[in-house]
RNA sequence: GGUGCCUUAGCUCAGUUGGUAGAGCAAUGGACUGAAAAUCCAUGUGUCCCUGGUUCGAUUCCUGGAGGCACCA
């Protein structure tokens, strides 16, 4: 009998957290987190993960398992997600992945194209024209080593420009050249259970979220780490607005105000990325039945 | 109570020498194959406070009213 992947998804604060311990232990398995953010064991209170009481009742994978000092990607998670996988279905039959992170999903979803690691100093030198020169040395560049990915290439968006550049400088191949398309079948059954609320009612419970990681010491986590602010792990939102405020650019109030804001606007991304998705079922968080009884009649 | 100023998009405000209006922010929609809680793109019809008048035509000028602010009593 083939596996089963259960995949609980959805915007942040929606509830995927208390939903996937309850299918957890109803299925008597395990959890593998796709959430950028609970990676890293440094952010304790702004990534809102699991508390210490539920990680112990459910054995959770990929949560805390990083320190924001590594050096980490979507491609390595891939295969560590996919050799973890493995491992533990020899255990179960079913297991459950839970997040929020689009991009890190289809990773264990479909899969990337193989492609060569790329040299640090490449992305630095990169970066570093970038800043001297602007986007359109990116564009110019891209345009002259990889004619096929800049006809499609968000010109706007140096991140994008970078990435491209970047493999061909470390690889000498036209990043377009590795970029095949091409799904990787997976060994197991994915069923995607995505968790809605009414927007309004979302963004009271992101509210709500956010003063109380504000009383439980989120402006104290984030002092101790700002000798770390520059590191990629720390633009996050929670931590970015907090390190403005502790440099006197706004008031505490603001800043509160601030990651408010930027929870909505991050909630809002993750529900178009995942809406274009048409193999997700969807939910209404409190449809807890509803969810199980769809989970068995699979 | 008197005088002056203000009232336009969810908010802060521009503006129309009279031809029904536009910025910033917010909000919304979208893109996204190794930095992704990142990065990037697109989107502005609203009794122009109410009332009456002048006018072919008023959000714009005038009368009266309501609310706000400031100063003087």
């Amino acid at each position: 009998m083939k596996k089963k992947l259960i995949v609980i998804l959805g915007p942040t604060a929606v509830g995927k957290t208390s939903v996937s311990l309850e299918i957890a232990t109803f299925l008597k398995t395990e959890i593998i987190s796709f959430d950028s953010r609970q990676f890293y064991k440094e952010l304790k209170i702004g990534s809102a993960p699991p508390d210490k009481h539920e990680l112990k009742r459910i054995p959770h994978h990929f949560i805390h398992n990083l320190s924001i000092k590594d050096n980490y990607n979507s491609g390595i998670y891939e295969n560590e997600a996919i050799n973890k996988l493995n491992i533990l279905f020899k255990k179960y039959d079913t297991l459950i992945a839970v997040g929020g992170s689009g991009l890190y999903l289809d990773a264990i979803c479909k899969g990337f194209d193989i492609i060569p690691n790329i040299k640090k100093q490449d992305r630095e030198h990169i970066n570093k024209k970038y800043k001297q020169y602007g986007i359109e040395w990116l564009n110019d560049q891209i345009k002259k080593v990889d004619p096929k990915y800049y006809s499609i290439v968000d010109k706007k968006n140096p991140r994008r420009l970078i990435r491209g550049l970047e493999v061909f400088y470390s690889t000498g191949e036209p990043y377009s050249s590795y970029r095949n398309k091409n799904r990787k079948e997976r060994s197991f059954e994915i069923i995607k259970i995505g968790l809605y609320m009414k927007r309004e009612d979302l963004y009271e419970k992101i509210n709500q979220r956010v003063d109380s990681m504000i009383k439980i010491g989120l402006l104290r986590e984030v002092i101790s780490l700002q000798k770390y602010k520059s590191l990629n792990p720390l633009k996050t939102v929670g931590y970015d607005e907090l390190f403005k405020y502790l440099e006197n650019k706004t008031t505490l109030e603001e800043a509160i105000t601030e990651i408010k804001q930027n929870t909505r606007r991050l909630a809002k991304r993750q529900i178009t990325w995942f809406k274009k998705d048409k193999t997700i079922e969807w939910f209404n968080t409190k449809e807890r039945d509803e969810i199980t009884s769809f989970i068995e009649s699979h």
